[in-house]
Parts: C-alpha cells; structure tokens; sequence
DNA sequence: TCTAAATAGGACTGAATTAGTACACATTCA
DNA sequence: TGAATGTGTACTAATTCAGTCCTATTTAGA
C-alpha cells in the first residue's frame, strides 16, 4: 500500500526501544542493534541520521550512546518517516523549477501529489513514538484534540 | 515522504482523465497516453492493471476502450494505490508464515506496520477520484461524514 | 469473410535506488 | 595512553522498477 523502505521500519524499531526506557538513559549502537536484532553498522547508520535530524541526541567517548531529545509521545511517527525517507521528491518532477515539465502550468500530477501528501502526513502526524511502544495493546490512537480514536485492527486484507 | 511510484502517479493520473467524462464514454490506451502524456505502452499496462482490479471495464475490439465502473465520487484513491502499489508487503516480513520471523512472537516491525498501514489507509481512503478532477482549485477534502474540510495547501516543506 | 483497431498477457531489459559493508578518523573517559 | 564509542565517507551487491516489445485474441464494419 504504501511503501516505507526497510531502513524506515528498522529506524521506527530503534526509535521504540530507545523510547521504551527513561529519556536520560544513553543506548549504545551496540545494545540496540542486539535488542532490535539489526546489524550493528545498519544501525549505526541509522542512528546518524536521526542524530542529524535533531530527533536524537548523542555522547560521545567511552560510556557515550544516544537519546531522545523529546519525550516519546512528543515525537510524531511522521518525524521519524521524514527523517529517515529523506525530504524526498515522490517522482522527479516535484523538483522541477518551473519550465521543465512539460505539463506545466497545470499539471495534474503535481497537484495529486500535494493532495496525498497533505492527507497522509497528517495522518502520520497523528500517531506518536509512544503509541508504537505497546506491542501488543495498541487499538487506538489519539485524534486532533488528544482523544483515543479506536482504530480497527481487523484481519483482512492487509497492504 | 511517501513514495508512490510513478506509475501510481500515472495511474491516479489516467483515473482523473477518465473520471472527467460521462461514465459511458470508452477512452482508448491510445487517446488517453496522448492525453496524459504518458507513453503508450506505459499507459497500456496501467489500464491493464486497473482492469483486472476491477476499477475499469473493458470493451474490445475496434470502437474499444476503458470505462470506469463506478461515479468517480465512489471510488477512493485509495483503491486505485492499493491497485497499483499491489498487495505489497511493506518488508518481506508482512508475508512470513509464523515462525519464520526469529522476532516472533511479539514482532515490533509488525505492529508498526499494522498501525501505520491503518492510519494511511484511512486516510486515503477519504480521498475520492473526483476530489481529483478538480486541477486548480481544490483546497478541501470530504471527512468521514462527508463535509468538507480545509486542507491546508500554504506553501513550506512539502516532502 | 476479411481487415483494421483495439485489448490481453507475458517476457525481457536497462536503469535507478536501496540496503548493507568497510574503513579511517575523532572524541571521551578511566 | 588506550579502549570504547560515535562520525563520516566511499563502495558494492542486490533488488526493484519503469518501460518496451512481441504475439494472441476479440470485435466492428466494409
């Protein structure tokens, strides 16, 4: 249905764990990618990127590690995406100065892109790293006002 | 941010410029890729696609062409992404047999997954083809009872 | 009944992207 | 000073995707 690369879900993995403890606590590359079981220098990749994205902050030297900069359900899941999907052009047109496309000035394409976006970005703006960190529970999740919104966990046909 | 592919950029595209005319109407691959300016054989496997989702009918022979089944207000772009993205699974994970994920039972990427899926889908799906045909001018978008809502398009980051 | 126009389906290829690895360097603390 | 840890860059292998081509089938009309 919508495609989120590997590196995203395993971000999303990282992000959790280190989520699950107090925000003081610092987590090495090392211990994460033994909790998560992700290779250790894809996670360590991963943890750069979020570093650079502000999400994480981070100790150097011996004793050093990562954490959170925000608490866990002040970080929107959007975030994460966004830092680890890379501000990214959903085909090469969105990139274009004007001019370049041909279908310019009106094109439809363009404008579809902006729709969908908007919708899904908001819908992931919705849901926080801490409604990710209850494996098993989670059935709702909050609406704009900071209510729980059930959400239907249905099986079914699952894209 | 999300990536659609392109040809589910096409696709949405196609959908749009079949939606604008009387649901009767057939539109053939070929005026429909000079239409979109999408090359003919893309638009071919597109339409071939969407036939077999069950979006379109086909009428064969000279005097052919595609029609959709349905009032472009009935059909969400949500169908037509899931049609085109295929039954995807996110990672190859989503399509494990248990037991094979070493992270069961309690896989994290799992419930991730699920949970995001839900939300996006959801939102998709409030997302109707007609709120497509609309080039310019469109700055709302239907909610779950059917009112429109604002949708935001000032300009900023748009990833 | 023949022909042209159109869909139907599958195989194939080149290119782009991504996941993952490796290595050298910088920093901190004991 | 040395060990543990993060930082940054470059590279490679694998996967996926967009796009093309070819051939069969169906239909309408001359």
């Amino acid at each position: 249905m919508i495609r989120l690369g590997k590196m995203t879900d395993y971000g999303l993995l990282v992000m959790s764990q280190i989520a699950r403890s107090s925000k003081a606590e610092l987590h090495t590359a090392r211990d994460l990618a033994i909790k998560c079981r992700v290779p250790l220098p894809t996670v360590s990749k991963l943890l750069k990127t979020l570093l650079q994205s502000g999400l994480l902050a981070s100790h150097r030297g011996i004793r050093g590690g990562y954490s959170l900069v925000r608490e866990p359900h002040l970080i929107s899941v959007a975030e994460v995406v966004s830092a680890l999907e890379g501000p990214l052009a959903l085909t090469e047109c969105s990139t274009n100065v004007a001019g370049l496309c041909d279908l310019e000035p009106s094109c439809p394409i363009r404008d579809n892109q902006r729709i969908i976006n908007q919708v899904v970005r908001g819908a992931l703006e919705k849901v926080m790293l801490s409604d990710l960190i209850r494996p098993m529970s989670l059935a709702a999740i909050r609406d704009n006002r900071g209510n729980l919104v059930q959400v239907s966990l249905a099986p079914g046909r699952m894209q």
